[in-house]
RNA sequence: GAGACCGUAGCUCAGUCGGUAGAGCACGGCACUUUUAAUGCUGGGGUCGUGGGUUCGAGUCCCACCGGUCUCACCA
């Protein structure tokens, strides 16, 4: 902002930088003419969808005085409009007196007439400017305006001779003057670099983004009402943990100057949230970042929002069903379309989804026994894994993510998982060696993750002090938390927990290939 | 972290065998009171990501670096 020339600069056409300068040049004529070229409050706007649906107040008033209907192009599209006009005889347009406010995103003129489409986040309206009927100072003003300008118009809601539905303008307002030139008025931004560095750009200019945007909204508006309808509360647990539990990542560090203690960033919302189930908060959740100092990937980025559930008295299969449910609802915000386009193919969403347990796919998609455990090794080896010192499960959920998980189209809840990778689970009662592990996967990515949770002290205990053979600490998700044994020495209720990647449920829900189309600011490397 | 590919005007993109840098949009000027990515005429706009090297000559070939995309690794 220091290098901002002065206003009565001008322009140079010969230099770099001279469609700023020929911005700034307006921007001071602007000045000249008595405009504040920022502009101020502006009341009693319309927004364009609220414009378009008044067209049809709009009417034709012939000569005799006679009102006419306008016909309705939508349900006559080759109707030439025209030609109808020419029909009706002599006579004028006469549509309600409106305001409206929005971004110059095309112009065209055409001598003392000027046509200008202003852009809202609803949508976008013609305004028709002509000399005569807006007067000298409007006029002065108009010339002034640029693609990208914020302004403001008032005048009556109407259809031109072609049928265009527009404002015909009798007073112009500018609220911002936009002096960088804008990206291509047709393409919009393409080079993915720019687009996330200048993401408001790209949420201005490119066509469906800020659309995208707005539906991730709307499914996370979704979800907590989903939760809420159903007695769920939302909490808001610390983002800074002197153990990074409840999950197998690496963390973000931190430090505390105070304390002088050295903290990491979360990199899951569990440990809290089941402290909370002890405290008799019977149905929470968490909706929240949480961070992983991993690798960056079109489905990985390394802040990301996640929902954990909690229901006490639950177990994963009541999170199955509370699975589908935030699904559906999140969809039914959205458009109510089940069959959801996926790049060349097609998702269907309707509920129930498939459920098949992890042994079932296992054998299904390797042709080999889960419970062979040699020859579960023998595959791992031909597959080029080393097996040497691994716990069976270890291997046999290598290979399960060889090859099975990418052939999970879904969606489909691979139910019941080796007890011994899921530290956190309940076992099943009539198997200890399964536990009650949910994980939902839609197109090979794994969406959501659930458990009966395990509310045993002494085994939890047990399971944090023991590493599985062939996981360091760091890849384990045993990491011992004495403060959480100790909460449920103090007794958590049976309960079902869930969590969901919020992003990468909203990807498959907006045919967005790459996580970094449904965050707004992904992390990039600094500009040099 | 490894590999492949990419970086040319404000934006979107061409650029052949190594021989003085191109288009569309945008921008300036002129014309036009019913346009729809308006149109017609006209003008200006470039450190070809950065730095080296080869060559009489490099956007083009080579090396290093910066940034990005994808794949792999990591993310049990």
């Amino acid at each position: 902002m220091t290098e901002t020339q002065s206003p009565s600069s001008s322009p140079t056409d010969d230099s770099p930088g001279f469609h700023e300068a020929a911005r700034r040049e307006k921007l001071r004529r602007m000045i000249e003419l008595g405009h504040d070229p920022w502009g101020s409050r502006y009341d009693d706007r319309s927004l364009m969808r609220e414009l378009r649906a008044r067209a049809g107040e709009i009417r034709f008033v012939q000569a005799s005085g006679k009102e006419v209907e306008i016909p309705d192009r939508a349900a006559e599209p080759d109707l030439d409009f025209r030609g109808w006009l020419q029909d009706q005889g002599k006579g004028e347009m006469r549509g309600p007196k409106v305001r409206a406010a929005g971004r110059i995103v095309l112009s065209r003129d055409a001598g003392k007439l000027r046509f200008l489409n202003i852009q809202d986040w609803t949508g976008n309206i013609q305004l028709l400017v002509g000399k005569a009927q807006v007067g000298e100072a409007n006029w002065a003003l108009a010339e002034c305006f640029d693609l990208g300008d914020i302004v403001g118009a008032s005048g009556m809601l109407a259809f031109t001779k072609t049928g265009e539905l527009s404002i015909f303008v009798e007073e112009l307002t500018i609220l911002t003057k936009c002096v960088a030139p804008p990206p291509d008025k047709h393409a919009g931004l393409a080079d993915p670099e720019l687009r996330q560095r200048m993401r408001y750009l790209d949420l201005a200019y490119t066509d469906g983004v800020r659309e995208r945007f707005l539906q991730r909204t709307k499914v996370v508006q979704s979800i907590r009402s989903t939760l809420g309808k159903q007695g769920f509360c939302e909490i808001e647990g610390p983002t800074l943990h002197s153990i990074a539990g409840g999950a197998a990542a690496r963390p973000f560090t931190t430090h505390h100057n105070t304390l002088d203690i050295d903290l990491f960033l979360r990199i899951a919302l569990e440990l809290h949230l089941k402290r909370l189930l002890v405290g008799g908060m019977e149905r929470v959740y968490e909706l929240g970042r949480v961070y992983r100092n991993e690798g960056i990937s079109p489905r990985h980025n390394p802040e990301f929002t996640m929902l954990e559930v909690y229901q006490a008295f639950g177990d994963y299969r009541s999170m199955m069903d509370l699975t589908e449910a935030i699904v559906a609802d999140a969809i039914e915000a959205i458009d109510g379309n089940f069959k959801r386009p996926w790049g060349e193919s097609v998702i269907d969403f309707s509920p129930p989804f498939d459920r098949k347990t992890y042994d079932e796919l296992f054998a299904e998609h390797t042709g080999v026994d889960p419970q062979d455990t040699a020859a579960v090794a023998k595959l791992a080896e031909s597959i080029g894994f080393d097996t040497a010192g691994k716990h069976p499960d270890v291997i046999k959920s290598e290979v399960f993510e060889e090859k099975v998980e990418d052939a999970l189209v879904g969606p489909i809840f691979v139910i019941d998982y080796p007890a011994s990778i899921c530290p956190l689970t309940k076992r099943k009662k009539s198997n200890p060696n399964v536990a009650e592990r949910f994980e939902l996967f839609v197109q090979g990515m794994e969406v959501a993750n659930a458990y009966t949770e395990l509310n045993d002290p002494d085994l939890q205990e047990q399971l944090f002090k023991t590493q599985l053979a062939g996981l360091s600490e760091e890849d384990s998700m045993a990491k011992m938390d004495h403060d959480f044994i100790r909460a449920l020495k103090h007794g958590m209720p049976p309960a079902g927990g869930l969590g969901i990647g919020i992003d990468r449920l909203v990807m498959l829900l907006t045919n967005s290939p790459s996580i970094r189309d449904v965050i707004l600011f992904p992390l990039l490397r600094p500009e040099a």
